[in-house]
DNA sequence: GTCCTCATAAGGTCATACCCATCGAAGGTC
DNA sequence: GACCTTCGATGGGTATGACCTTATGAGGAC
């Protein structure tokens, strides 16, 4: 209660418990105190106890609902607690759309290339229907569906590296990408060639021949981004 | 007062003042008013604008000080919104070392290629800085020193890259390898080969050859994490 | 046994009073 | 006049207490 250099009480309760999840005490799922006779116990006034759980529930440490029976349960924080942070950083800093591009260069023949060493049957199956659902959209001539199944076979490709920086940090900025890129679409030789890809990227990885999964993703991305710069000259 | 389904009305407040942050209005420095005027002008009670405006704070997008002169402004959030929470999620999910050494061996060769394209004076002065540091605590044999450089070295490339993304990324995750990596340090020879190859990647970064400077690094992370490997097997 | 109802245990909101940090201006000291 | 001290005004931080809203679970009606 006292001094609080610099820290306020709210900042020093919420650091504390903090600590205590972090190492070990209050495992997830321990139910906290109500506020009220958390507020009671420690000492504190309830608006800081509060404060400091709602500090806690941003970084994705507890969870809070209300009514008899709710409270505030401790969670283990989530991918989106650090894919949200990410994505409001890359927006308002506006980070160049050339040092998203860099880092998709550089992740996603790496995780084509641990694809190829972890895939399960589950990330092979998730695989094929994106690469399905994108052959029957070309041939529905459908962009959106196309643009969307691709997407979600890059994800899907990410995923399968099971390596979950990868899987977070390419959630965050995959969105990004899409909004800074997907303005023209593709037209039908792109297309084609985005399928052809595709197929031999996938081929790679069923195989389990993680040098050719990574050397034709790696050409792929670049080819696409080729293709985006030489678009972007357009206009 | 009204409705809320299912967002509290701090979490709309802050919801909508963040749009208009990221839309451009309220741009960087934007003073807010007060929190007590804020609360009368929008029909709200000013613990509810306190809540909205702590979690503006814990995203970065406000800072708030105290006193006279003081006040809530709107301001960029900085990289250390995106270290946090991902540092917090490595520890909290307990993310494998290998995951870590993984995103380590793929993206440290990367920067030290975009180092040796993008370099400024003062990331080489900052290199070299690093460098004769590491020379002093081997020959001084200051073990403590020498990691200690090593890691600011590491960093240097990293921010040389000039990758914003990667910068991130790096600085979260750094110092979770430390942490599991160095309990037993390393033995002379090592610290040796260190040095050799960090000279080596340094010159090719100076004569601007990425190629060199990426094949170099991949080595060296390399065969730095297959050291730590064969030093577990001690155990 | 099923459904409805309602008491109850939470969290959510508000108003108010007061505490403390900070800055700037007023005024005193040399 | 230059410097230091003090004090007041501004604005966030904390504490309390009252009241609102919501979800649940227990108990009664059928």
């Amino acid at each position: 209660m006292p001094s609080m250099s610099f820290t306020t009480t709210a900042q020093a309760l919420a650091i504390e418990i903090r600590n205590m999840i972090v190492d070990g005490q209050l495992p997830p799922g321990t139910l906290l105190p109500n506020e009220r006779t958390f507020a009671e116990q420690t000492q504190i006034g309830r608006s800081s106890v509060r404060e400091a759980l709602r500090i806690l529930e941003h970084q994705g440490l507890v969870r809070t609902r209300r009514g008899k029976g709710g409270g505030t349960r401790v969670t283990q924080p989530g991918l989106q607690s650090v894919v949200g942070p990410l994505k409001l950083f890359i927006q308002s800093n506006s980070v160049s759309l050339d040092s998203l591009l860099q880092v998709r260069q550089v992740v996603e023949p790496a995780c084509a290339a641990l694809a190829a060493k972890h895939r399960s049957a589950f990330d092979l199956d998730a695989l094929l229907s994106y690469e399905t659902a994108m052959r029957i959209a070309h041939k529905d001539g459908d962009q959106r569906r196309f643009l969307d199944a691709n997407y979600e076979w890059h994800l899907a490709i990410i995923r399968a590296s099971s390596n979950e920086i990868f899987i977070g940090l390419l959630e965050a900025i995959g969105p990004s990408i899409r909004e800074k890129t997907e303005f023209p679409g593709l037209d039908i030789e792109a297309r084609e060639a985005t399928i052809r890809a595709h197929a031999k990227i996938l081929r790679a990885i069923k195989e389990e021949k993680d040098d050719a999964a990574f050397r034709s993703m790696e050409r792929h991305i670049i080819a696409y981004a080729e293709m985006i710069v030489q678009e972007e000259l357009d206009f």
